[in-house]
DNA sequence: CCCTGATTCGC
DNA sequence: GCGAATCAGG
């Protein structure tokens, strides 16, 4: 298997959405775990929360900085290379700069057809109400909302009459949540539920689907990353 | 043991 | 440039 571009751009979307190094590789398929972390750092997206070599900075203070160099393991290093040459590397390199020149070089001719977010079914990483499932460790905003400083009976939103809110819930009802928690309008869906089950017979479509063994899963996936929410 | 990402190095 | 082998932490 080669790296075309495609292969590359699923690469880069699910590294940086969080996905981890074997997931991407069993998505696309023909290639090791080794090979996704092995590209993804020839390309340059290194920099996440790696288990290992959480990197514990603090040199100087008043250690001589020389002798740290040949620590451990000189097994596999050779590199009998006497290169004294320490250069100042004076300029500081801001990262986000390395992905933002993308838009020049993608294909995206006209005729990509990717018009029906709705019906796509990556089921590793999207969940109810469209959220990107990501790993605890790329959490970043853990905490979002700021708390009212003094309770209010909750008056409802003009946007949200008529709509099913949480206390309108009932085991009757569909309990699928439309829009996302903390807009405005966020509600469920309300419909009478599929007997048996928490949502009603449509949502109850989105929300269990066959669990597609590893190897198998569809090799031109449609890709949820960089696509919209869905709703 | 399993998982993870990082690094090295022969190809 | 590629990726298996290896390392090392969780």
């Amino acid at each position: 298997m080669s790296w075309t571009d495609e292969r590359i751009a699923t690469l880069t979307k699910m590294w940086e959405g969080g996905s981890t190094a074997s997931q991407i590789a069993d998505e696309l398929g023909g290639v090791s775990r080794n090979a996704v972390i092995g590209k993804a750092h020839r390309l340059g997206l290194r920099a996440r929360p790696s288990p290992v070599k959480p990197n514990d900075d603090k040199p100087e203070a008043k250690d001589a900085p020389a002798a740290a160099a040949p620590a451990k393991p000189a097994a596999r290093k050779p590199a009998p290379v006497a290169t004294p040459a320490p250069p100042p590397a004076p300029a500081a390199r801001p990262d986000p700069a390395a992905e933002a020149d993308r838009p020049a070089g993608r294909s995206d001719t006209p005729s990509q057809p990717m018009p029906n977010p709705v019906s796509h079914q990556r089921i590793v990483s999207v969940g109810p109400g469209g959220f990107l499932r990501q790993g605890p460790g790329d959490q970043q905003a853990p905490i979002p909302p700021a708390p009212p400083r003094r309770l209010v009976p909750a008056k409802p939103s003009p946007e949200i009459a008529g709509k099913t809110s949480l206390l309108d819930l009932s085991d009757k009802l569909c309990r699928w949540p439309m829009g996302h928690p903390g807009e405005a309008d966020f509600h469920f869906c309300g419909e009478a539920v599929n007997p048996g089950f928490p949502y009603c017979v449509e949502h109850c479509g989105r929300a269990y689907q066959a669990q597609l063994p590893r190897g198998q899963r569809r090799p031109p996936p449609p890709l949820p990353f960089g696509g919209p929410r869905v709703r």
